[in-house]
DNA sequence: GCATTTTCACCTAGGTGTCAAGTT
DNA sequence: AACTTGACACCTAGGTGAAAATGC
């Protein structure tokens, strides 16, 4: 997933230990399809039904609360695919869906449940936090140039897609 | 360091924590020299001053014994160097020295003291094996044509030297 | 004369969007 | 017509020994 989510953490037991996960759930019931020349996503009938849950845990999971909040918190090794099939452990999502990344903190001591393949154990001692700017349309192709362009500009691993990389490919170098 | 140091461990509580590490220790007190003609490393002189200890804890460590004996325990992302005043961590050692490659197994409720920097704490709750058949001698340019074609037909990153990989580059392909 | 460092081409491994082709 | 997949060129990132350059 890119861009990657990232987060700061503070208000931790500094002593006590934390695993940290993410999952991604719907925003609401319906599927979406792009209008370009209105450039609106618009409802485009009812979701598809319910995919396996998948919950991403932070590789430097477990740590501690003085670990967590020393650093910023990444998921840019998070990944997503349409295979509702994936053995890979990675999330599954429909395209064409509307989608919300939660983080969740989960104490050590309360963590039992906590597996790749289950919901997000909830109640005390773990914490879920979603910010409505990182919602997100699941899509198979891009649908409009400007995300695109955020995708090439921002990601090292686009380089070679951006207009002065190509550019300078031209330029004789002495 | 290559070929990488390969161990399976047996017996421990698998319900306990554990820290896995290894370091390296001189296996006497002489620099050595290699002798082509004879195809031997003979004594050059006393060794080198000694160099800052390190220690190199397994990546995935902290683990659980299960975890631990599950698996095959491998040290290909340990790192040496010959550069003392080091600051990557890498483990510290003189060229055309002799040396030992050593394994702990270190119980987490004995792990106090287990630094990058600090010699491998002893006593109860710690375990150390080493396997005299991984005794090396330390080089900054290969001393025969043996140690060579191992490296190079058994790392995977070095098939650009291998004989296959060189002709093949000549063969016309259709 | 020997040991060490630096630079380099050549790999592994894997993350990008593009585009052509396939699917529904 | 819209969506999805797979092959591809092009990157990042980093692990190899060869060979040249440097040091002692």
């Amino acid at each position: 997933m890119f861009p990657a989510m990232r987060v700061k953490i503070a208000g931790l037991d500094p002593h006590q230990q934390y695993y940290i996960a993410m999952d991604i759930v719907p925003v609401d019931n319906k599927r979406y399809r792009y209008v370009y020349h209105s450039s609106k996503w618009m409802v485009a009938g009812n979701a598809d039904s319910p995919v396996p849950p998948r919950v991403y845990i932070h590789p430097d999971s477990l740590a501690s609360g003085d670990t967590w909040m020393r650093q910023v918190v990444s998921f840019d090794k998070l990944k997503l695919t349409n295979n509702e099939l994936d053995d890979q452990g990675h999330i599954i999502l429909h395209s064409m869906h509307k989608y919300q990344p939660r983080v969740h903190v989960i104490r050590k001591d309360f963590s039992s449940e906590l597996s790749p393949n289950k919901p997000v154990p909830s109640g005390e001692g773990v914490k879920t936090f979603s910010f409505p700017e990182t919602v997100f349309t699941t899509v198979t192709a891009y649908q409009n140039q400007q995300i695109t362009r955020l995708k090439i500009d921002r990601n090292p691993f686009a380089k070679g897609f951006r207009d002065s990389g190509r550019n300078s490919c031209c330029h004789e170098v002495h």
